[in-house]
RNA sequence: GGGUCUCUAGCUCAGUGGUAGAGCAGCUGACUGCAGAUCAGCAGGUCUCGAGUUCGAUCCUCGAGGGGCCCUCCA
């Protein structure tokens, strides 16, 4: 090519860059308890960050209050990650250093040993016994101690002379006489378990040793411990418990279909950057080592150019009273009642490390700082946990990471804090000792795990949720409407295939379009409005309706647009996919025709779905237009030999009363197992279709086989057929035992219909006469406002001289018509009604009792 | 007791200085041989109460009352 003077000017205008900042990504940051916009430690353009997660600790199985926080969580990064683009580091941690954890490994671990030991029945009844008595004793002994106690305290906080030393004192004996309520309770258990036990023998057969121990097995347990605990001293039966139930939780948490964090850490795993941890801060000034603990300095952290307390500064001062309260301070190793342990000194029976203070094991605080400060280093983008932890432990564990990192002029570790909303249910939050919970595992016998994420996703993470009978309706509906648009957007496609139909735009296709980018702004308008799944859910659901308008417009074969119809679904799953709710591309490893769902749809089946669906609809056309039998038995012609015959499936006909069998044509060439049972299908109900033409059958007997088809046959194959009005039925695929239950739940539904109907409208019909009649009863408005006004217009009502008999004028005059009009209105639905019908409410009493009496009847019979 | 948030339809919640909205639940209706799906409509509110600011308050201020949460272990 020859380089010439002719230079040829190219036109390109550039758009527009200004304004080019999209909208932040807000997030509740619980530093300020409102929405600041996020921005990442590594840069306001950076794509990485980091996320620190307080994980579980593992002492038992996770219930549904657990998930709230894994769960709302794992919605939350993958909409960062999927959807906003970060790439995140999440870290989580494993508490499986814990009193909770060292004490049940402990007792299980005697209480497994002590049935293992041979001991005769006798043997362990007597020492169940034994057991629970001594619970009972130690049980009163403690009630005793408790009440004497509340004695002593209460009259010394009734002489406390400082207000605020008096409250908290005050406040210290209601807990006090809750806890001995608490107390009393548990002797109560005991004393049943007692006589439990004691039946066991006393019923004549030999009493089992196992029978005794599922009865006793808590105070035996507690009476192993007291003897034997302090001599367990192998660490792996403090580890094996912990394994187990954290082997159970990461299961939970799969089956959640949660992400797995990208870094576990386990406490037992990080003993020794733990303890360097402390000796830095010791180091630094701001923790003292006492009597074999260590515990940190908040008055020198103070001192220090620090704040302690930034998510719940509230909270510090009362903590303080509360602690100066406890009447063993003066003996404490703390200097400090706000001080807290960094590391505790060993007791027997427990777990412990080598470490510069002697043996001991880490606070419970410490443990996120050094192993967040291990992996992350001085500052964090996100750390995450349930509200509940925002005062102490995380509080603390601000300070201790300042601490640490001190010298590096840190003073600030993390940037967002995120708190999630407990989880409610009945009205109360869901908690191991209120033993109002429900396990995951109970919560996914119920529900899949879409379906719980689908609840989840319909309440906001930083709120409390509610777990109801309200939730999972809400949630069953929006199951259904995402479940019917996808068939209904699916077989519109298939019938309006972009090949054979006219492609051009009309109005309803422009509007349609957008509709679909009005949706896709509200998205990510919700979505950078702090997450807010609700709304996203919400504006979904928009986008759903106006799709089913559009092909209710577009009814005609062919009209709807197929690719216009595929954008709007594929918008759709793409966020439901971004959610977890349907499975998205992240979730699968590798490519994805490797994939073992990949191959499972036999493409093929469709044609004969299509082709047992089309006989149906023609089989039905005849049936309820009353045609001949011969009418039926060509149409099973046509099927057999035409439409079949044409797929390449040869019918051999039977002998009368005998099934039909068929092969394929082409031996190289046959169907696969789907197709292989679709085929089976249409020819069987052919068979059935001839025979109930042959013996002249009524068409309502033809119809009834058409809907066995279809609300059985099928239903059992996974298909769901839909009838249209305009005669032609569509098909969806799904899963059997959904369809079955939502058939189940159907009939059930309408047994009791009639009657919660008809009490339905008691209830509604009592409650309005009873808030009518409420009004009837009222006073009249001027009998009302006679103690502030003593005259009134006769025209319209209004006051016109106030109680002392002066005439109203300017701002008081509008303050009377004001208080006449408010009168007023809380009297018009009565008056309205009488103006209808002076006689309303006595024939409302009639409906009312009318009413009763159906109700009655309908019982009785 | 202190702190803090909150009070809007039967339920869960949006919302705005110009007398209120959504979803679910309820009730009608259209379509329909049945089932299903879908659409349309109706009803339901002293916006907790009282006082103030204002031309005007559900919204702002103050007070009263109810509820939640935190101040101890919790996700």
């Amino acid at each position: 090519m020859m380089a010439t003077g002719s230079k040829v000017t190219r036109e390109w205008f550039p758009p527009a860059a200004e304004g080019a900042q999209t909208a932040p990504l807000m997030l509740y940051n619980s530093f300020v308890d409102e929405k600041v916009p996020f921005v990442p430690a590594a840069g306001p353009t950076s794509k990485q960050i980091t996320w620190y997660a307080c994980g579980p600790t593992v002492y038992d199985v996770a219930h549904m209050g657990h998930a709230r926080n894994y769960l709302s969580f794992d919605i939350v990064r993958r909409v960062l990650e999927d959807y906003f683009g970060y790439n995140c580091l999440m870290v989580m941690n494993v508490t499986d250093v814990d009193d909770k954890i060292i004490l049940r490994a402990r007792r299980n671990f005697l209480l497994a040993q002590y049935k293992s030991s041979g001991k005769s029945a006798e043997e362990v009844k007597e020492f169940t016994i034994e057991a629970i008595q001594a619970g009972i004793a130690k049980q009163q002994k403690k009630v005793a101690e408790m009440e004497a106690m509340v004695a002593k305290d209460s009259t010394e906080a009734e002489a406390e002379p400082d207000e605020k030393k008096r409250s908290f004192a005050l406040r210290k004996v209601a807990d006090l006489q809750e806890a001995v309520k608490g107390e009393a309770l548990k002797g109560r258990q005991a004393a049943e378990a007692l006589a439990a036990v004691q039946a066991l023998g006393a019923a004549g057969s030999s009493a089992d040793a196992e029978a005794l121990l599922a009865v006793g097995s808590d105070y035996v347990a507690e009476a192993l411990d007291k003897a034997l605990g302090a001599n367990v001293t192998d660490p792996t039966v403090f580890r094996a418990h912990a394994a187990k139930y954290e082997r159970e939780f990461l299961e939970d948490m799969d089956a959640l279909g949660c992400r797995r964090p990208d870094v576990l850490t386990r406490v037992s795993e990080y003993i020794p950057e733990i303890i360097e941890y402390v000796t830095r801060i010791i180091g630094n000034g701001m923790a003292y080592a006492s009597n074999g603990s260590v515990y940190f300095d908040t008055q020198n952290f103070r001192s220090c150019g620090h704040t302690y307390g930034k998510l719940n500064p509230w909270a510090v001062g009362s903590a303080a009273l509360a602690a100066e309260g406890e009447s063993n301070f003066e003996t404490s190793e703390k200097r400090s009642p706000q001080d807290f342990a960094l590391w505790k000194a060993a007791k027997p029976g427990e777990p412990a490390w080598e470490s510069p203070w002697g043996v001991g094991r880490p606070g419970w605080h410490i443990e996120c700082s050094a192993m967040a400060s291990s992996i992350i280093g001085s500052r964090l983008d996100i750390h995450t946990g349930g509200e509940d932890l925002r005062f102490p432990h995380h509080d603390n564990e601000l300070a201790q990471a300042e601490a640490y990192y001190h010298h590096d002029g840190c003073k600030q570790w993390v940037n967002y804090f995120l708190h999630c909303g407990h989880l409610h249910i009945e009205g109360l939050k869901m908690s191991k000792s209120l033993k109002n919970f429900v396990t995951i595992r109970e919560a996914l016998a119920s529900f899949n795990a879409r379906q719980l994420r689908l609840m989840f996703c319909l309440q906001p993470w930083n709120k409390t949720m509610m777990y109801g009978e309200q939730s999972r309706t809400e949630m069953k509906v929006r199951e259904a409407q995402l479940r019917n648009f996808f068939g209904n957007v699916d077989a519109a496609i298939r019938n309006s295939s972009v090949n054979t139909n006219e492609q051009r735009w009309t109005t309803e296709d422009f509007d349609l379009n957008n509709r679909i980018l009005a949706t896709q702004a509200a998205v990510d308008a919700a979505l950078r409005d702090n997450i807010n799944t609700p709304a996203v859910m919400d504006a979904l659901s928009d986008l759903i309706k106006a799709v089913n308008k559009y092909l209710a417009d577009k009814s005609e074969p062919g009209a709807a647009r197929a690719l216009l119809l595929r954008k709007a679904a594929a918008f759709v799953t793409r966020i439901l996919s971004v959610f977890g709710i349907v499975d998205g591309p992240s979730d699968r490893l590798g490519f994805t025709e490797m994939s073992s769902s990949a191959a499972s749809s036999d493409a093929a089946a469709a044609r004969y779905l299509d082709a047992l669906a089309a006989f149906r609809d023609e089989v039905r056309g005849l049936a309820k237009a009353k045609a001949a039998a011969a009418e039926l038995v060509a149409a099973v012609g046509r099927l057999r030999e035409g439409v079949l015959g044409g797929m390449g499936v040869k019918v051999e006909l039977a002998a009368s009363g005998d099934r039909s069998s068929w092969s394929a044509a082409d031996p190289a060439n046959r169907p696969g197992a789907t197709s292989t049972s679709y085929i089976d299908t249409v020819v069987a109900f052919a068979d059935q279709v001839q025979a109930l033409a042959s013996s002249s059958a009524a068409p309502g007997e033809v119809l009834a086989a058409c809907d066995q088809l279809r609300d059985s046959t099928l239903v059992d194959m996974g298909v769901r057929l839909e009838d249209r009005p305009d005669g032609k039925a569509v098909w969806k695929l799904d899963d059997p035992a959904t369809m079955r239950e939502e058939i189940a739940a159907r009939a059930a539904a309408a047994a009791s219909a009639a009657r919660k109907k008809l009490e339905g409208a008691v209830e509604r019909k009592a409650k309005e006469l009873e808030k009518l009649e409420g009004l009837a009863a009222l006073p009249s408005i001027q009998e009302a406002l006679a103690d502030k006004y003593s005259k009134f217009d006769e025209a319209s009502g209004e006051p016109t001289h106030d109680k002392e008999g002066n005439a109203l004028e300017g701002k008081a005059k509008d303050k009377a018509r004001k208080d006449y009009e408010k009168a007023a209105k809380v009297r018009e639905p009565l008056s309205k009604k009488l103006a209808e019908d002076p006689a309303a409410l006595d024939k409302m009493k009639a409906e009312v009792e009318e009413l009763r009496q159906q109700l009655a009847a309908l019982g009785t019979a």
